[in-house]
DNA sequence: CGTAGCCTTGAAGGTGATCAATGTTTGTGG
DNA sequence: CCACAAACATTGATCACCTTCAAGGCTACG
């Protein structure tokens, strides 16, 4: 399957398979399958039987959670290299607890569970980077629970400034994904008016700007700053 | 030593070693010491470097995470059974992510690094049950974010039946660890001003009762009927 | 050419934060 | 044993921030 190689290829430059021989990649891949989302696809549904795993190749994908009320919570955004589903697999029977809906058109590298446990599972170096990039979502999570209570324009910056960091280049200050004012709003618990009154005065100040849904931080000092003025002394 | 001894005892009935030998257990508390706080007292100090793990043996610990504005956020209750830092344990120079604390005198279970790289990460079983301990968490921060949009009182509610079901005996209705209401208010980013109006309203009614920092559920359908009544529609 | 998704702006209103003051309990040292 | 400090609980008044509601414009796409 030629697909499957070239998907390979890809991966030997991921940072989760640094040091590994194409060989390895191989065997960690076995009877694995691209998967083409286009826009808005579901991938995973939250509740259904997790049967597969995998990792972003191209695009990017965000992992949503229902609130009772119907509406949509973004608990991650996943970018191409990140490893999704993995951590579940140890489980007896598990399903997805979160809804993995592909933002562009992406594509995945889809691993059965039985490739995790006879595979992955036996490989204590990658356990531990499965268990690292878990723990690296946890502190990510842990830190925007800290943010509960500062103000929306203070989220909004540092949820930017995040997303930025994941740029594999530290010089490149639009972000590595596509991302709508009501995605950002899901994000962060807040409603898309408000979203859009803080970014669109940043975007006045000419600190922000976006073409087509990417967004580029033009002055990341100024953001620094906008986020460090509303801040109560201590 | 005795102590160590004793403590070992206490973890045979405790879930996270279920269906291992005493033997076993032995090995994996190899060089443990027993840490007995006293309330409030710091166990391990965000940022230090992390050189132990463990397990909580009795009283409760809080996870706290310091905003840059010098609040807290309680970002975890740890109860005895509740395994604490192993995460962390296999990246190269670990520092602990988050500041432990005792609440109320407590004891704790401290193994050194060295035990967990010789013998909890070379057991898979022990390794899956530690993954799926921290999904776990990962899957209450989740669900908490979900109700980021939601009222003081359903948060509040929510917390309290979460709590509620820690417990061992499903019957006991009483929460299984002592909680001030700025404990209340630091995990679900509120002041505590709100959270104890909240909470007087429910006591008036007869649907809680505090006595001496512990909280108990009296009516627990009245306690649901409350999360529910301020709901918005779909 | 109409629908759907996204972005924007304005006005009104509510939830919860903040500030201030006071009572209660607990622990500590003279 | 008492006095005092520190932590915890409570209540009321005020007000800022953010949500909600309503309306309109823009672009893409079948």
């Amino acid at each position: 399957m030629t697909a499957l190689e070239a998907a390979i290829n890809e991966l030997i430059n991921c940072s989760f398979f640094t040091k590994m021989t194409r060989q390895q990649i191989t065997d960690l891949c076995q009877s694995g399958t691209i998967a083409t989302s286009c826009h808005r696809e579901v991938l995973f549904q939250s509740g259904d039987e997790a049967t597969h795993f995998g990792i972003v190749l191209s695009g990017a994908y965000k992992l949503v959670k229902q609130t009772f009320s119907g509406e949509d919570v973004i608990v991650h955004f996943a970018i191409p290299g990140d490893v999704i589903g993995a951590f579940i697999m140890t489980q007896a029977k598990p399903t997805y607890p979160v809804t993995v809906v592909a933002m562009g058109s992406s594509r995945f590298l889809k691993i059965p569970k039985a490739t995790y446990l006879q595979q992955w599972s036996q490989a204590p170096e990658l356990i531990f980077r499965i268990q690292n990039s878990l723990s690296e979502r946890m502190e990510l999570l842990q830190s925007q629970k800290a943010l509960s209570k500062s103000s929306l324009a203070q989220k909004v910056g540092i949820l930017l400034l995040n997303l930025k960091e994941k740029n594999t280049n530290p010089d490149l200050w639009t972000l590595p994904l596509p991302l709508t004012r009501k995605e950002i709003a899901d994000c962060l618990g807040a409603s898309v008016e408000s979203v859009i009154r803080v970014m669109s005065d940043w975007s006045k100040k000419g600190i922000i700007a976006t073409t087509d849904q990417q967004i580029s931080i033009l002055k990341p000092e100024m953001l620094v700053e906008e986020i460090h003025k509303n801040q109560k002394e201590f």
